[in-house]
DNA sequence: GCGACAG
DNA sequence: ATCTTGTCGC
């Protein structure tokens, strides 16, 4: 069966919310996979003066979080930021970056709200859909929602709340930091993407896998060739 | 109308 | 996101 349906991408702020809105009741979900064995993760990165966006996709052993594969892509900036949109700017170069990959992950992490998103339907949603895969959305900043102040354990989380509904959790991925929030993507719940998250937290307040992508997307940018391929494991690359 | 507002 | 040095705190 084939769920995944293409949409243009070429369409009007008011089209996309409209398509968020629709596609919004794809979502399903349910526990992580119990055998999870490979986590992707993606990021953008863009030059405002040549009107670039770079994309940069990592997929990583787990529960090792060593490197296995990275692709990427650069494409013309397309659609402008507008909160709530934002995967109608960075969906087209991720998506690309994700068709070359030969290491089909088992979940997806995403910088970005996943259902914490004002039609539930955040980019880490939206690609989760539209790849069918697994997926968790993690960002760096609220969107929609409001949470209890918790102290800043490692571990300490409080529920994102809208409108009386849970769309998400603030989770202290390390002490003394701001927390990320985690919300559910595609085929994933809040239980099993919390503890997934932890798992993939390594040294940084960022899961591994996003900020291996965010460090080769901005290698990227400043013209390295970031496109790999290992076939048994390897350590790091930046750093 | 006013403020908030993923990256 | 991006432009950017030092600096306060653990």
């Amino acid at each position: 069966m084939r769920p995944a349906r293409f949409h243009s991408w070429n369409v009007t702020p008011q089209e996309a919310s409209a398509i968020q809105s629709t596609l919004s009741d794809k979502v399903e979900t349910c526990p992580l996979p119990g055998k999870i064995q490979l986590v992707a993760g993606a990021d953008v990165s863009f030059d405002t003066g040549s009107n670039m966006v770079y994309a940069a996709v990592t997929v990583l052993r787990f529960p090792e979080l060593t490197l296995v594969e990275r692709r990427s892509a650069a494409e013309t900036i397309t659609f402008p930021y507008i909160p709530g949109l934002l995967a109608f700017r960075e969906g087209p170069p991720i998506l690309h970056a994700f068709q070359q990959l030969h290491n089909i992950p088992d979940v997806f992490m995403f910088d970005g709200h996943g259902l914490a998103h004002p039609r539930r339907f955040g980019l880490a949603s939206h690609l989760g859909v539209l790849f069918d895969l697994p997926s968790i959305g993690v960002a760096k900043r609220v969107l929609v929602g409001s949470f209890d102040q918790m102290k800043k354990e490692q571990g300490n989380y409080s529920s994102l709340i809208e409108k009386g509904e849970e769309v998400g959790l603030a989770l202290q991925t390390k002490d003394n930091v701001n927390p990320v929030y985690v919300s559910i993507g595609h085929k994933s719940d809040l239980p099993t993407s919390r503890e997934f998250v932890l798992a993939c937290t390594a040294q940084y307040r960022v899961p591994e896998p996003t900020r291996q992508a965010h460090l080769a997307v901005n290698a990227l940018r400043t013209g390295a060739e970031i496109d790999l391929d290992v076939g048994g494991d390897q350590t790091t690359l930046f750093e």
